[in-house]
DNA sequence: ATGATAGGCAAGTAACCACTTGCTTGTCGA
DNA sequence: TCGACAAGCAAGTGGTTACTTGCCTATCAT
């Protein structure tokens, strides 16, 4: 469906969310406060828990972010299977030899 | 840099501009007119030229169009080069498998 | 229980963006 | 040269969105 789509490169638009996703890709399973915190120390990002929140909404709504709770605790997982959805959309030329396969 | 990713992920955000690439993804080196009108007929866009052009214009600061001129056409290519920038970005999970979750 | 910690909900605001409208420039055929 | 066609420029507008502010809920340690 055309909503997915839109969800995801909606998410994908914003330079905090995808800093987030940075984030996540070095450390998943972060909770928000973690992220809060080092987004403000090692991306010098002055934002408040709130708004990381509604971006972690945003991202989660995309698929790009997956949570699970414990106790008080909510961690967050990134999750890029939904990006595959862009590299089929529209093919890449050809870089040097088959791509997908790690040797 | 951030700034060309910027550019990048803002000309995938919106429908429209998708849209068109998947129009150059299947016919490359259209004219801003033929773009419109094979928009408004085969996609049911009822968008104004103005505004198709000024999609094109994202989508050429970005990269991800190439323009060049005959006379008074200018012709409009697809160059999906950039997008190998997103896969790089956030590395896929493993595609041989179903389903990809790290243990 | 009480205070502290982790997170959620909702409304308001300022900036951004897609689109339109109107006019202008440049190129080709008659 | 004149008219028609392809495209460019610029200002204005309505809707979207990122962010803040303020308050509330839930969980844990003491």
């Amino acid at each position: 469906m055309v909503a997915v789509a839109d969800q995801l490169f909606k998410a994908l638009a914003d330079p905090t969310r995808r800093t987030i996703l940075d984030e996540l890709t070095e450390k998943s399973g972060q909770t928000l406060f973690e992220i809060c915190s080092r987004l403000s120390m090692r991306h010098r990002l002055g934002i408040s828990r709130q708004a990381v929140s509604q971006h972690l909404a945003v991202l989660e709504s995309a698929g790009l972010v997956e949570t699970r709770r414990e106790g008080r605790y909510k961690f967050h997982d990134l999750n890029t299977a939904p990006l595959r959805h862009i590299a089929e959309r529209w093919p890449l030329p050809d870089a040097s030899g088959p791509e997908g396969n790690t040797p």
